[in-house]
DNA sequence: CGCGGTGTTGACAGGCTTCAAGCTGTGTGG
DNA sequence: CCACACAGCTTGAAGCCTGTCAACACCGCG
């Protein structure tokens, strides 16, 4: 009975609510108990918890299932830069897996349930489960995607481009997982935030985030927006909008 | 004859110069026959040409051999951002192949020629060797590295600062590879790329360059300039280098 | 009550873009 | 041979976008 509680305080792969959405890939029983061996445990964090540290050797990988938050980078004076956000599905900890060391930092925006797989073991699931490896190389690569995008954003776009083109972002990444329904109300966020997702000043950003609000596309409320008009925040981005693709959850 | 013919118009991978660089990963026999199988052939191109276009759909991955090029995003209006650059040993094509469809263009810069491998052999990669399919996991990892690395310096640096940044990159990365001596003298490049690079106007990036050239730390010749001093470039962009790792090569 | 975090606004300065013109070297065609 | 076009680089001037500084309102909290 005592084994059987602890395991009653992580949630069993077997059933991983994220499982039940639709956009994620089926797993064979194989894989999932696999997964499920791999899977060392659970993390809860508080909100504005620091997950992982830049510079740092965690021996961990870690899958999101409840929550969000973001990576980061900071130069030496202070001057930081967000480079994506996380939520439930997406897969942290990867990098410093394999470089050795974390080359970002990673923090909790609300509160967060992560699973944690040892490092080790990754081998071992290249060995045993090459459509799982090969699902960890697709979710690197489509980071990279992602990436690519937010480069164009914070290089080529104008300020406005900018911000719409990011609420868009989040919004579209945050419906796909079911962590807001139509609108963004439940995702607490600052604006100091979305500056250093932009790459401009706070300043500047609350009076781009006014423009747009003017334009009746968002309603910026206490730590965090509500969208009210997604295709008017694409158009003004000029973004098509993320494919809706069925993704691979590990 | 002819068929020994044939074969001499693509460089063997046993005999693959790149792997005579200490910097990539020692290659096992049987990893090596099954490299050499998962070639298909060579590309050559000009200076200049489009290798891949955003949009297409491509059933090939690369793994460039000789000279250098970039890959780039284009907004609708024409404003394009360069998103990072390739050398030697660097595989392209890895996204369209898990995504379906480029989300860049890829172009060279100087003459090139590129190792072509056939996307449906990449899941029996995964099956028979999976040490390269965790290479691969590598290379795409490694490449998300640098992309936070230029999104940090486009987000957070001044023009100044980005642009030391960038040509201390490109040195160190062409430097690794023999592409270049102790100068990025013979890397061929207009200024209008560093600026599609950096996200600045190509009037700003030419001021930028000239206060390089100022310092010492450069010279700007026709089509590309001469590094005369990266420390001081490194030390201008507050930026550590790159960590000399050993690299895995498909 | 004071305090710190967050959001808001105005004024001003400065970095960067845009416009415009001119220079150089290369290539093409008469 | 020269004329011409073109691509790349350079420079100055004007103006806008964005950053910085500063002040204030609001709110939750000890």
């Amino acid at each position: 009975m005592k084994n059987h509680k602890a395991r009653a305080e992580r949630t069993d792969c077997e059933k991983c609510p994220l499982r039940e959405i639709k956009k994620f890939r089926d797993f064979g029983p194989d894989e999932l108990e696999f997964v499920s061996n791999f899977k060392k445990g659970e993390l809860h964090t508080d909100p504005g918890a620091t997950i992982l540290v830049e510079g740092s050797n965690n021996p961990h990988i870690y899958t999101v299932l409840t929550g969000w938050g973001f990576r980061s980078k900071l130069l030496e004076d202070g001057r930081r830069q967000i480079l994506n956000y996380i939520m439930p599905g997406d897969m942290i900890g990867l990098q410093g897996s394999i470089m050795g060391e974390m080359e970002h930092s990673v923090e909790a925006l609300s509160a967060m349930t992560l699973c944690v797989f040892e490092r080790e073991y990754m081998m071992k699931l290249y060995e045993k489960h090459p459509d799982l490896g090969y699902d960890i190389t697709w979710i690197a690569a489509t980071e990279e995607r992602i990436l690519d995008e937010h480069l164009v954003s914070v290089g080529r776009r104008t300020a406005l481009e900018r911000a719409a083109y990011l609420l868009a972002y989040l919004h579209q990444k945050a419906t796909a997982v079911g962590l807001a329904q139509e609108e963004c109300s439940d995702l607490s966020i600052t604006q100091q935030h979305i500056a250093d997702t932009l790459g401009l000043s706070i300043v500047h950003t609350n009076k781009t985030l006014r423009k747009l609000a003017q334009k009746d596309l968002i309603i910026w409320k206490e730590r965090g927006c509500e969208v009210l008009n997604v295709k008017g925040l694409l158009q003004v981005a000029g973004w098509e909008g993320m494919p809706e693709k069925c993704r691979p959850l590990i």
